[in-house]
DNA sequence: CTGAAAGCGCTAACAT
DNA sequence: ATGTTAGCGCTTTCAG
């Protein structure tokens, strides 16, 4: 059967708890020399300890739950640029030893549930609704490290940590009115009162305030993210005469869907309508003409989170407030000044 | 603290192993007055079980690994269409008690210890190299259900389930055939004698042979799986006048950073030359011109390893051989017949 | 149908 | 520097 510490402990001679402590890297708990000897006959007999005998005795799994919504039945709702992050955590977390349990979520409770049943030391919540992080209680979350990443939740509970999605848009809408854009459109999904789109929003307002021009509401438009809704809108957009020379869109497929709509209409981007995405996907580069869009800074995401995380877990810091990371407008080949 | 078994067992007036059974849905082991009673207090108190006493004291962990390779120190391997067979996975384990535990593996020996410390039900190894299959020996991952995806290996302990790749790279070439193309370059990584991209090699080579075209060594070039890779080989082809007109891709990356260098170098895709990706993943329809592309059945492919698993972890069934995937031409706007 | 005993593999808290 | 004791919360096995 398996290699336990008790058969180590018998072959060595010594108390299992010499063992647990050798095992363990607690160097000031036994001597040099059985330290060496022990650890022999570990590599030798092939010991792994049991993380769930582990984690049942020292009452910390040293397991991190990486929480995803899944919708309904559906799938896990991952998108492109969490998938990098998610790795870098990974690597990051593993180096501390500890693990990662992936784990899509239908409903709130099971937030709860998850955290509990393997009795996480911590978790990232991947792209939840701010709602959703608001209603997280200490009775449900215990006292587990929680970071909300992409949220402007002010759950005390949770450690958030996002990109700067106000000034990013507000970067790109300046950067449509430097060009002479007048009638810039917005395009996003519906948002409530705070949220990731709620900011990106209010950026692009401002931008408009700032350059003094008036507020026309038929210009903010409500479109899934998705390639196909943002085609959908560069038609509309084509067919409606609305004036507007310029797009920002809230992520890059949304603007990818758009150019395609736009062009499918027979007009030019970025000869007749400018468009700006968010996010700098891979796809960003790949399309033609390559997008101006909006970069986060995916590896500070991963590692602020990283940090966060084992603050929390090793020191039990208290969770400083919320972190705000820089962004910054890359510009490519999908703005262009307005013809006349 | 914790609500434990305990708890339940005393407020409820009865054994702790009542509430055990009753937890666990052994009906014939209850009356059903008694089980109601014991559901609503569990509801009731919030009880939640505790996966690392279960796992501990019923070896099994009722625990997945999703083994993804992570070279050397750096982030782990993830490739978009593996993202989405990810997301099904884990509902579909998930609707049967199953927890996915996502674990990078830098050396093969990880493997191993990932299994053991874990205790590890059955794993995922998602896109490791034939020759890290085959060194499995049942000493390592003792007696779990291990589907390895994408992989060629007859390695009789692991549960193999890939797409026919051989296939699709046979129907991409006698699409270009068909077309009139007779200098078709081959551009992937480099290959050992089994393995993903050898059978797509071997599908290739099979539609050039069954078209009498003699072999040119020249034809088939080694190249990263990256868009930049990609890049500098379309320019290369343009600059070498090699003659060929047509280019089937292991990847639609490699195809699409090709395109790029391609037109870079004033070619036209597909008018001088025509381009065929692998994977048919999202970008292929967002690039200009639209990707022909091999189409892999990903949503199969998940449940068939969901199934093999559970298979394996219900009743212990014994792993039927390698499963493959039927595979699909998807012609888009990059193929054409060469210019006379 | 229900219960008692034993133990899964480990660690915290005290001894010595 | 090392050992002892007492569980962690659950399931297995065997008895009623």
């Amino acid at each position: 059967m398996r290699v336990t510490l008790k058969d180590i402990a018998e072959e060595a001679g010594v108390s299992l708890m010499t063992v647990s402590n050798v095992v363990n890297g607690k160097k000031a708990r036994v001597s040099e020399a059985t330290r060496e000897r022990i650890l022999r006959i570990v590599r030798q007999r092939g010991y792994v300890p049991s993380a769930s005998a582990r984690s049942l005795a020292a009452r910390s799994s040293r397991l991190i739950g990486l929480l995803v919504p899944a919708e309904g039945d559906g799938n896990l709702t991952i998108s492109p640029h969490t998938v990098e992050v998610v790795g870098t955590l990974e690597r990051e977390l593993r180096r501390h030893d500890y693990h990662l349990m992936l784990r899509g979520i239908a409903e709130t409770a099971e937030i709860n549930e998850a955290l509990r049943s393997w009795n996480l030391d911590g978790a990232v919540l991947l792209g939840f609704q701010d709602k959703v992080i608001d209603r997280l209680t200490s009775r449900t979350v215990g006292n587990v490290a929680i970071v909300a990443m992409d949220s402007y939740s002010e759950n005390p509970l949770t450690l958030g940590v996002r990109s700067d999605d106000y000034t990013g848009a507000l970067l790109a809408t300046r950067h449509l009115v430097a060009l002479g854009h007048r009638r810039i459109a917005f395009a996003g999904p519906a948002f409530a009162a705070t949220g990731v789109v709620r900011q990106r929003f209010e950026g692009y307002r401002e931008a408009l305030r700032e350059a003094a021009i008036p507020w026309d509401e038929t210009l903010q438009n409500t479109v899934e993210t998705t390639h196909g809704s943002g085609r959908e809108f560069g038609r509309r957009l084509a067919a409606e005469h609305s004036g507007a020379t310029a797009i920002v869109a809230t992520a890059d497929i949304l603007a990818i869907g758009a150019m395609e709509g736009l062009t499918e209409s027979g007009l030019a981007v970025p000869g007749d309508v400018s468009v700006v995405g968010f996010d700098d996907t891979e796809i960003a580069r790949y399309v033609t003409p390559k997008l101006t869009t909006v970069a986060q800074d995916l590896p500070a995401k991963a590692s602020v989170t990283v940090r966060l995380l084992l603050d929390h877990l090793l020191r039990a810091e208290t969770p400083e407030k919320a972190t705000t990371l820089d962004v910054t407008l890359i510009e490519r080949s999908t703005t262009a000044p307005p013809t006349a």
